[in-house]
DNA sequence: TCATATATAGTGTATATACACATTATGAAC
DNA sequence: GTTCATAATGTGTATATACACTATATATGA
């Protein structure tokens, strides 16, 4: 049992993301900080200000997130008027948009995400962070 | 603001991850829900049942976690008495043990970690497979 | 011995995640 | 027009995550 765990825990492609994960999104986390948004606030708002009209499913595909959770996550962005949400005009579908506050917020975080960018890309070095890159926009193309 | 946003989404190593670890989180619940524990569960069973005796603090560290994460995920497995929790005479320091119950859901949860595994490397293909290994065993290094 | 420093763990609060199930708007068939 | 199917979103519940702060056991120094 012993030697079989030891191998799971070595192995397991789960337990390798999620704690690389832990360990980015802590430093991107910290990076964000002085802005107030964490990492995932970060990453709804640059989808949604990239995106001509998304609606709450779209955008849950665009994140690889489940809808349901997405819904939650939009929460404290609309409370803090960063977003609003309304409805679209096909069937039930709601589109998020960007606020002024939201937009001004997201230009504010920019620069602390780049500075982020480049500091783990330091930590890794130049191959592993293009292999890294490259790999996980596969994963995230063939899943 | 739309192109740098849509730049941003695109080349964001943190998003990147958390989307990449969101799809093979799920992949690896479902494959664990006949024996009802998560993907999380199943990585702290495995490390606890592969050390000779773990503090908390070390195995946060193991697991690239919070301390404070860790004992509140220790919670449901200690309620259902698949670990136990106890003094272990340094200072304050406590260790993490596998009950024979929880030797025995690890027993039944292997071959159904080994089908997740053996079906996401199909999927990816072994270079990536193998490539997203190495680059997320050297982040866990690096960082 | 007693006070203090240090190492360790716990709690409050907030966000993140997802499954199972519930709700509702609207297009289509009749 | 009414019914029904379908597409979309919402809610209940449970786990996962982490920061800031708190609590406590014990080793150490006076």
């Amino acid at each position: 049992m012993k030697q079989i765990a030891t191998d799971v825990a070595g192995n397991c492609a789960c337990r390798k993301l999620r704690m690389a994960t832990r360990k980015v999104t802590r430093m991107y986390d910290e990076a964000m900080r002085p802005v107030g948004i964490t990492p995932t606030q970060f990453t709804l708002l640059s989808v949604v200000g990239g995106s001509n009209t998304v609606t709450l499913t779209e955008l849950a595909e665009l994140l690889s997130m489940e809808r349901t959770t997405l819904s939650r996550n939009l929460k404290p962005l609309e409370r803090d008027e960063l977003i609003s949400v309304s409805a679209e005009g096909y069937r039930r579908a709601k589109s998020v948009y960007l606020s002024d506050k939201g937009v001004s917020i997201l230009s504010e975080a920019l620069p602390l995400w780049r500075d982020a960018q480049t500091i783990l890309k330091k930590q890794l070095g130049a191959n592993i962070w293009n292999q890294l890159q490259s790999d996980l926009a596969e994963v995230d193309n063939i899943i």
